[in-house]
DNA sequence: ATGAAAGCGCTAACAA
DNA sequence: TTGTTAGCGCTTTCAT
């Protein structure tokens, strides 16, 4: 096994001391201009690349992020690509771990017990689990959540689900739909509240009164999101219910099996309204009209955040909240009553 | 900054030298079974938890693989999954690295070269590009590629898109089809090759004679593939072809789109499958046949292998190349002709 | 079976 | 500005 090249043979080669050659490779103050640029040449010549795991082990600094999501829904593998692309520009690694249902807390606190990050990027599954909170409230790491709020952290990069799905109500009840259907996931996370807000502002701005019946909540599968949607059938057939809201793609994919599986079709039988675009959603027909928004800068961003977290520490839970804005998108899944 | 419980603390604590702590966590041997255990209890009591770093330093083992693919094809999403969740098991990480289509070996090489990992699981655009291959073979490291068989390296997880694809051309030639497009990657990568192989052997073993010129082949884009199927339009009108086989998911999605685009029907104006199911495909109408295949354990058994690898060294390289079996999936789009 | 000690490659404190 | 040195926490010889 050959032997590296270490900070040694650098010392070495330029006939500086250690001190001095990694002083160089940090650009730390204290080197003169000359001295560096020799260091920098030997470092060229001799092909020297420091050792991370040495650098580390010294500096408790670790060049590694923790990614918690899962990562087989296309959202979350772009916004760990948009992730992984920033924090590579500054040599930052980003390690995967899917948390997945259950012991959400104890999982995360043992991944991040044996391994070393800098910061984690996360996505939890409720927000008022107190079992989950106390676990994160552990973690002396800067987290930037995913559309969420936590109570134990500070805020992280959310999606403005307000003003769309604001939009998107509108838009249905100008077409004349009164009974509309919000399917959303667990009520105490963030995207589902916000929905339901907007929801309910919207019918309210129009005088309108709401139907609480109408707000419905699961988790975010196609198989939550179409045993809901089997549910509604009656009052579709019968006309009580002529449009849906779906804030999930998952789901989304559950509705229409179930819509397939009825043989119901869309806007014919009921106008349907979903979160997130995808080729899918352009290919069927009639294509879907969507709320979409940019997923893999949001990782960027989200990146972003937590490197400035990183590197200055006193700035964590003091930066604004940052919002990533969405489109509404009409395509041709809605109908006039 | 309260001081983390090390070794010594456990030494001291349980009354015995650090190096016989060492042998006791690594579960070495030279420990008897009782001080083991009296060490065991003493970790126990002070929660101790080896620091990763210290260990890799000293050891030169990481517990740490890099993922080499793009992600944001939720194909290699869900094998990161799989592998994630595997090498989870063992202890080990997932790192993600994406590396675009240009300049692939150097991008490989350079993240490999500032951070310490036991292995690399890797899906390379090419697989007889010398620079990329030059790269490759300058890691010292196991490597499992997806997919791919690259001349500079050991065989890694392929899936068996041979058997499948004939079965698909044979379908399609007993419906009659006879101009089956054929539409593939870049033809120096294993699926493009075993499909086209595939394709040979079905029109040959049915005594018909191959029109090279339906052979086609892009990149993995929908773009790409939506740039063929508008090449192809003029002679599926004229009925020169009658079938279209997509050996990619990503551009199956730019066929349909091309389809959607010059107002045709499959299976009317010409009959469709492609490879790798989604839930679009099911609920496209009419769902679209398709070949299938285990993705997410595709990840595991990746996972697996470079496990043993890692383990074993002297086993890289030896073991027999693992292939995942695939379905042929009859649904209806697909006509006879 | 166990302890002592060297040293992995580096950073940071201290000296010069 | 530069060199020297301690030591990060661990594994691994080498003694005992």
């Amino acid at each position: 096994m050959k032997r590296n090249i270490t900070i040694k043979d650098v010392a070495h080669h330029s006939g500086f001391g250690i001190g001095t050659v990694s002083r160089a490779i940090n650009s730390s103050e204290g080197v003169s201009q000359a001295t560096r640029e020799k260091i920098l040449k030997s470092i060229e010549t001799l092909g020297y690349k420091p050792d991370h795991i040495a650098q580390s082990m010294r500096s408790q600094k670790y060049k590694n992020v923790a990614f918690f999501a899962d990562i087989s829904n296309p959202v979350f593998a772009q916004i760990a690509k948009g992730a992984q692309l920033e924090l590579e520009q500054l040599g930052y690694t980003l390690s995967l771990c899917n948390v997945g249902d259950k012991d959400v807390g104890d999982k995360i606190l043992s991944f991040l017990e044996v391994r070393k990050f800098d910061g984690v990027i996360l996505s939890t599954p409720r927000e008022d689990d107190w079992k989950i909170n106390k676990a994160l409230s552990e973690i002396e790491l800067p987290i930037v959540t995913i559309n969420r709020d936590v109570p134990v952290l500070p805020p992280g990069i959310t999606t403005d689900y307000y003003s769309s799905v604001k939009k998107a109500i509108n838009y249905l009840l100008r077409l004349g739909h009164r009974g509309i259907v919000l399917i959303g996931g667990d009520k105490g996370i963030r995207p589902t509240r916000e929905g339901i807000r907007a929801y309910h502002d919207a019918f309210s701005e129009n005088n309108l009164i709401i139907d609480e019946e109408l707000i419905k909540s699961g988790v975010f599968t196609s198989e939550s999101g179409k045993e809901i949607f089997l549910d509604l059938c009656p009052y579709i057939k019968n006309k009580k219910i002529t449009a849906i809201l779906s804030l999930n793609n998952q789901m989304f994919y559950g509705i229409l099996q179930g819509m397939k599986e009825k043989n119901l079709n869309y806007p014919e039988d009921v106008s349907l309204i979903t979160f997130e675009d995808s080729e899918l959603l352009q290919l069927l027909s009639p294509p879907v009209t969507v709320i979409r928004r940019p997923i893999q800068e949001m990782g960027t961003k989200i990146a972003k955040v937590l490197m400035k977290y990183i590197q200055e520490p006193e700035l964590y839970g003091k930066l604004d909240p940052d919002t990533i804005p969405t489109e509404f998108i009409i395509r041709d899944s809605c109908k006039a009553i």
